[in-house]
DNA sequence: TGTCAAATAAGAGTGACTCCCAAAAAAGAG
DNA sequence: CTCTTTTTTGGGAGTCACTCTTATTTGACA
């Protein structure tokens, strides 16, 4: 979720020179290759090796693509449109009901496409199953955290680096993440937003848990 | 921080019979040795056998002890006693508050301990500059707060799993981590207990983030 | 078409980690 | 104390992620 990414997701839109087509082409097909051989096989069981096999690509072209083998899995795709969104939402609004609408909006469009939904629940799963994938998707939500982050100092007028800016995004990414990881523990059998929508409102009442 | 730990945490103190103490002899004969190591040359460039070589065992005993080269540096030390001392907090305190004193007393005694605080100095140091170690750092906390959100669910009468119980302690552990982060970047010149209570402040008030 | 820059392939090397088996050391019984 | 059993250790071979270097290919551009 941090670093370089391309402009367009899905679906190969004609833009730039052959040289930039064939790279994402390339990206995609090792992704693709990549995700079928886990479905297959399961993560572990699956070197890069044979993953430059299926996408008929050398070893180390996978590496110079993906950092490491997890990175295959990770997806920074989202970053700039959750920026974008946050930035657009007026300056008075409370920022954690900025992030309920980042979440309502980006999550809205992605579950909405049934491509990218699935993408999303195969990488998931892989979360909720990898120690490895896990740990990175982790790193992964700080760094989109410490993006908006650096945005909510903006708007509100605050450093960089402040305690409670990145307590705020700490606990609020955190909350997301473990929200996220319920909902594939309990199979995709509940609305993801109105799961996200709970959390949120935990967040809200100071995480004030009643007994019940 | 989670799993498997002896009582005592520092000294020998003469308890269990020879094979117990030599275990927990040879346990911190690595810490010593790969701590005086990574503080030498680094932890990348401190290969797992120089540390072996360095704790006169060999290199398949250091994965005997310790599954990962990460693991090496975290610990699980404190779990049992953050565990009972929340199982101690009378039953109608929130949660928040309960944590708030589970920080004060088990970081206010760790602190106090000189060789305690450097080792936490250190280890803290560690998490700060190596992306291995602070990715596993963060599944450590998560463990322990799955620790601590198990007794949660018991004293709130809800569900081991229910998920507001889990949303609560991945915020709360997040924000913990963060501003633990925070505080070994600002190289430890302010008070930590005090950057938590501001931490948990925070939390207390909804995350509402005043602009200043 | 020819030249330049970038991407790729191929190979060798490092280091974490696993598996397996034989040797050593401790625990327990007689 | 001695023999047997169990646990712990050491050593070696093997796998795999990842790095670095070099030669070759391929697209960009004049």
């Amino acid at each position: 979720m941090s670093g370089m990414c391309p402009r367009t997701p899905t679906s190969a839109s004609p833009q730039g020179s052959l040289r930039e087509r064939k790279k994402v082409q390339t990206r995609q097909a090792i992704r693709k290759a990549a995700y079928r051989l886990f479905a297959e096989q399961g993560y572990d069981a699956t070197p890069v090796d044979r993953i430059a096999a299926e996408a008929d690509v050398s070893p180390s072209t996978v590496f110079r693509y993906f950092p490491t083998k997890e990175d295959i899995v990770l997806t920074d795709e989202y970053d700039d449109e959750m920026a974008q969104v946050l930035r657009d939402r007026p300056l008075d609004e409370p920022p954690l009901v900025s992030v309920r609408q980042i979440m309502h909006q980006v999550l809205g469009r992605m579950l909405a496409d049934p491509e990218m939904r699935a993408d999303m629940v195969r990488r998931e799963e892989l979360v909720r199953d990898v120690p490895a994938i896990r740990a990175r998707a982790h790193e992964a939500f700080s760094a989109t955290g410490r993006l908006l982050g650096g945005i909510i100092a903006d708007r509100t007028g605050r450093a960089a680096d402040d305690l409670e800016v990145r307590v705020f995004t700490a606990a609020v990414f955190g909350a997301l993440h473990e929200t996220t990881m319920y909902w594939v523990e309990k199979d995709r059998s509940e609305d993801l937003v109105a799961l996200l929508d709970r959390a949120l409102g935990l967040l809200r009442r100071g995480l004030d848990l009643p007994k019940e």
